[in-house]
DNA sequence: CAGTATCCGTCTGGATACTG
DNA sequence: CAGTATCCAGACGGATACTG
């Protein structure tokens, strides 16, 4: 951890897992069980996706619920403190589509295209 | 590279260096020799430095001019897709600062501790 | 000053198999 | 379904020493 005195850093630490932003996206969009996650993510192995959510779990992120119930269902779902990620992800998205590359294939970026364009 | 037609991943592999955020802040606020990020980094080492600046200029983000002087002198500068990259800097402070326990020590984010607070 | 070379440890994450 | 356990490879990054 460089600076932990920086609010960069600590949100850098947060965010800069391999899989975080993706599992993070796909929760905002409304994905909540693990075998969701895990196919949506294409990929995935179980025991990285169960890393993942541990850790986005542990630092308050991710919210999960268990069901006891006889086919074990357990949801995830993003808390106050994940949603509040959203914005980051949303200005990666138009660096993304401005400078490397667009074709916005896994959510739309508006007004994107046309200010590049401009 | 989990998925390569989403932009929020790419740009997640682009940031997600332990320090390439940092290196590019520090030359956002004006840095711009080889020693003094790596003084202002604080414990980073020569090798990783020169690797960080090194696919940071193969990517576009930074520029580098060398003077063919006596003692060597190289500068480093954001180029118009490294400054780009600004706008998720802040959002990541914004977020660092509102939920990871603020004291922006590294720079300000002035009408956010009032916004939490509120 | 501005790096490069070498060595080495750590951490991340994939593959696979198995469990409650 | 929802994981956990084990094993393993490669990337990342630190320390140190040396060069143009």
């Amino acid at each position: 951890m460089p600076d932990p005195s920086c609010p960069v850093c600590r949100t850098a630490e947060i965010v800069c897992g391999k899989w975080t932003l993706l599992i993070v996206r796909d929760l905002a969009e409304g994905r909540s069980r693990f075998c969701e996650l895990e196919r949506s993510l294409g990929g995935i192995s179980p025991r990285t996706l169960s890393l993942r959510l541990r850790a986005l779990e542990e630092e308050g992120i991710v919210h999960r619920t268990t069901f006891p119930e006889v086919p074990p269902r357990v949801e995830y779902a993003l808390t106050e403190k994940g949603r509040a990620l959203v914005p980051i992800i949303d200005s990666m998205r138009v660096y993304g589509s401005e400078w490397l590359g667009a074709e916005g294939s896994c959510a739309e970026a508006p007004e994107t295209a046309e200010a590049v364009a401009a």
